[in-house]
DNA sequence: TCAGAATAGTTGAAGATGCATCTGTTGTAA
DNA sequence: TTACAACAGATGCATCTTCAACTATTCTGA
């Protein structure tokens, strides 16, 4: 086998490049295909999926759910409350906070989305095995924590996590 | 452990949620510490990245290899001939195509970006094992030849691929 | 308690993106 | 050949996203 050296790139083994093309592929497919017929962008579908998964959030706490930008998320909610999918009412605990939910017709439309979704998902992992699977997932979710300590740290002052952190 | 209904969403064993997040933490942390001091963006870095993996490449085939849509890609490159970071030029053996390749000045700065492109995919896979990691490699191929291959088959009549295809 | 910092959310404006459309070129088959 | 479909690339336009600035609220500690 080539010997790797540190100033070319093999796109095939890189990994930030493999995960880009595997997310944007899934979510074109997903839109178009599965979202597309109901109005809904991928970015109001991460909305409602995050609000199904997670309950009832604050807007901040959506922003960082779905990885969209506070403002983005802003506008976004917006639009899901005009299109009668979810409520945003000032939260009972702070006064500058919004708590944002599912309404009836959101979780009802939501509730049809993911058996759906998790169609998408079995085709996406097709021909893996049940093992391969389970580490591919539990890879991801490293990564992210190894990525998100790594910003937390370069903020905050040594909040370092033990190497064989979990987060499950 | 919970079973799995068809009608909740865990968003933490959902692989299009861990897949985004991963590509979106990687891809912000990348852009605002390495490549904003070059005046690059995300975008741009995938495309000079793909040249220097994979070699001069046809605008389309570019815009497959970074994900990137056609007429994105088009001005992409413009912006990238302005900088002086490529060469587009008129393809020899077709008249309607087009050839973008790295300038002197582009193949310098992508090779003093690759290591650090590296570093920061070794700090994403910290802790994950040498095998870890190349499942996790090869499930993100697999999955993405799973996806590819199923826009395929509702394009093209019957080109239906073995359920244990491969795909490397 | 009170001033200043931090936080949550919104908005304006600039820039990026995606879709539809257009031009020009190449491939196909009658 | 010639007509038509397919393809590569560029561009207009509407939309989406991002960054910075702003308001309003809450937290902090002197």
């Amino acid at each position: 086998m080539a010997a790797k050296s540190p100033f070319t790139l093999d796109l095939g083994d890189y990994l930030p490049y493999l995960v880009n093309r595997v997310g944007t592929i899934i979510a074109d497919q997903f839109g178009d295909e599965a979202l597309a017929a109901h109005g809904l962008s991928i970015a109001m579908w991460r909305v409602i999926a995050a609000l199904a998964g997670s309950g009832s959030q604050r807007q901040i706490d959506l922003a960082d759910l779905t990885s969209t930008d506070a403002s983005t998320l802003s506008r976004l909610v917006s639009r899901l409350v005009r299109m009668g999918l979810v409520l945003r009412t000032r939260s009972t605990n702070s006064n500058r906070e919004v708590t944002v939910e599912l309404s009836t017709k959101g979780t009802a439309l939501v509730g049809r989305l993911i058996p759906v979704a998790l169609a998408y998902e079995k085709a996406a992992t097709a021909g893996l095995s049940r093992e391969e699977t389970l580490v591919l997932k539990r890879c991801l979710r490293r990564v992210y924590g190894n990525m998100k300590s790594r910003n937390i740290t370069s903020t905050a002052p040594a909040a370092y996590r033990t190497p064989s952190q979990g987060r499950r």
